[in-house]
RNA sequence: GUGGAGAUGGCCCAGCCAGGUAAGGCGUCAGACUGCUAAUCUGAUGUCGUUUACGACUCGAGGGUUCGAAUCCCCCUCUCCACGCCA
């Protein structure tokens, strides 16, 4: 892919503002792998050919003189298979840091502010009373603790209490029934990954400093269930009939969220949030029309619970590493009057089929082929939570149940503050 | 964690002791034959490269010995069994 269209990929890096240096060196690198490839294939040749006749030759001066050849071509295959090895390296670096192509249609831009929105639903609420925002709004409803959460695991962790917990509970479970009904199955994968598995959909090297790292066994906290679930299909070989394979999955994620300083108020950014996300296997013609099913199927969920939300297409600039198209999906925040994201939809093509090495055989017999992969949000909870509070709050304070979800919670209605303050 | 046994093509399994072209079976596909969706026979059925004909690679991963390694040596990973520990 590289070596056929470099040139794209060079446009790409500009586009993306990456350096281009990382391309060249890669063609440099590759092009003597390439030659040497060559080169020990044709003494491979020679020396299986010859070793065959070796035993076949009785003792004597001539196999003597035969295998003392041999011999200088096994130490010249070995020279070759060192610089390789080094060559290797240098390949290996330059491709798991260059990323996706973005799609023809994605548009051109630097940053999130050329970011475009392509749809938007659902009417800003008008209050005739000042909207508290969310952390205001959980205090005085006696459904979070932070000082307490940070005297267990440090600061940027919350803890859900009474009610705050049964609706995160409540939500997941709304998530996940609804996302069976859209035909995923359900899984419920390792909140721990290795190495080969962030390095299969792309988080690794690029994303190392903002996961979480288990140094004495070589793991990684979860940064997204996009990791443990696509992996899950490493080194495999579908077939036709297992696509489209379409899981879903709740799971803690895990965020160290380092050198980033907005949003310390509340559980906006936090370093571990839960989250349900859709993870989708499809043969490569179906992808574009995956994507779109993929953020119908999250933007159902908001609009079941009655969340004003638009849709973002991401720019070139603001795009992640390793996606062809994405889709951002934000809910509206009335009390603090912004937009949150709350899902992210992409595309990524075969780029994480070709790391994890993922692949379906279109026709049994025929050259299988890399599945093209896309995974969605659906959705990410402490945002989520976020809109309903503040959309549902009412003048006494008290937070209405979105109606779908009241079956989650014994049929409760409202969250309603404390009458006087409580330890707990 | 300790001891033992293992890992071979889509699946099963031989070869390893004693180094010299990875055997056989199942499944799948194609063809032949037969009066039908069966049987039988023949062929195909791992990956990569390129000049489409060949070549290279491939026996859990990586090293080593050797003219030559599935086979010998080192090291690592994983699986199973037993014991230990444990929600």
């Amino acid at each position: 892919m590289i070596r056929s269209n470099p040139e794209k990929i060079r446009e790409m890096l500009i586009h993306r503002n990456k350096d281009t240096a990382i391309l060249d060196k890669f063609l440099e690198a590759d092009g003597r792998w390439r030659q040497l490839t060559q080169e020990n294939n044709q003494l491979r040749k020679t020396r299986n050919t010859v070793s065959q006749e070796i035993s076949k030759m009785p003792k004597g001066e001539e196999k003597d003189k035969k295998i003392a050849e041999m011999r200088e071509v096994g130490d010249k295959i070995k020279a070759n298979d060192d610089e390789m090895a080094k060559l290797e390296e240098i390949r290996m670096d330059c491709v798991l840091n260059i990323p996706n192509i973005p799609a023809d249609d994605v548009p051109l831009g630097k940053d999130d502010t050329e970011n475009v929105v392509v749809y938007e639903w659902g009417e800003k609420r008008k209050f005739d009373f000042t909207p508290k925002d969310h952390a205001q709004l959980m205090l005085d409803l006696n459904i979070v603790d932070f000082e307490r959460a940070v005297k267990v695991a440090g600061s940027g962790f919350y803890c859900l209490k009474g009610d705050g917990a049964r609706l995160e509970r409540a939500l997941i479970s709304f998530f996940l029934d609804m996302h069976k009904k859209q035909g995923y199955t359900e899984v419920f994968p390792p909140v721990v990954v290795n190495t080969a598995a962030v390095t299969g959909t792309g988080q690794y090297p690029n994303l190392k400093d903002d996961m979480y790292w288990l140094e004495r066994d070589d793991l990684w906290l979860n940064p997204t269930a996009e990791v443990p679930v696509t992996n899950l299909l490493q080194d495999e070989i579908l077939t036709k009939e297992d696509l489209p394979l379409k899981l879903t999955a709740y799971l803690p994620s895990f965020r160290r969220e380092v050198g980033k300083h907005a949003d310390t108020n509340g559980i906006i950014r936090v370093h571990e949030f839960n989250k349900v996300e859709m993870v989708r296997f499809v043969e490569p013609s179906t992808s574009w029309q995956a994507l779109e099913e993929l953020r119908g199927d999250a933007e159902e969920l908001v609009k079941a619970l009655g969340l004003p939300y638009h849709v973002l297409l991401l720019c070139t600039g603001d795009q992640s590493f390793s996606c062809a198209k994405c889709y951002d999906i934000e809910l509206f925040a009335p009390g603090s009057n912004r937009w949150l994201e709350a899902s992210s939809c992409s595309n990524f093509l075969d780029f994480q089929a070709r790391r994890a090495r993922i692949k379906y055989r279109p026709e049994p017999h025929l050259k299988s082929e890399f599945v093209h992969t896309l995974n969605g949000s659906g959705m990410a909870l402490p945002r989520t939570m976020v809109a309903i509070l503040e959309n549902y709050q009412n003048a006494d304070g008290s937070v209405t149940i979105p109606e779908v979800l009241r079956p989650y919670m014994g049929g409760q209605e409202k969250i309603v503050p404390p009458e006087k303050k409580k330890t707990f």
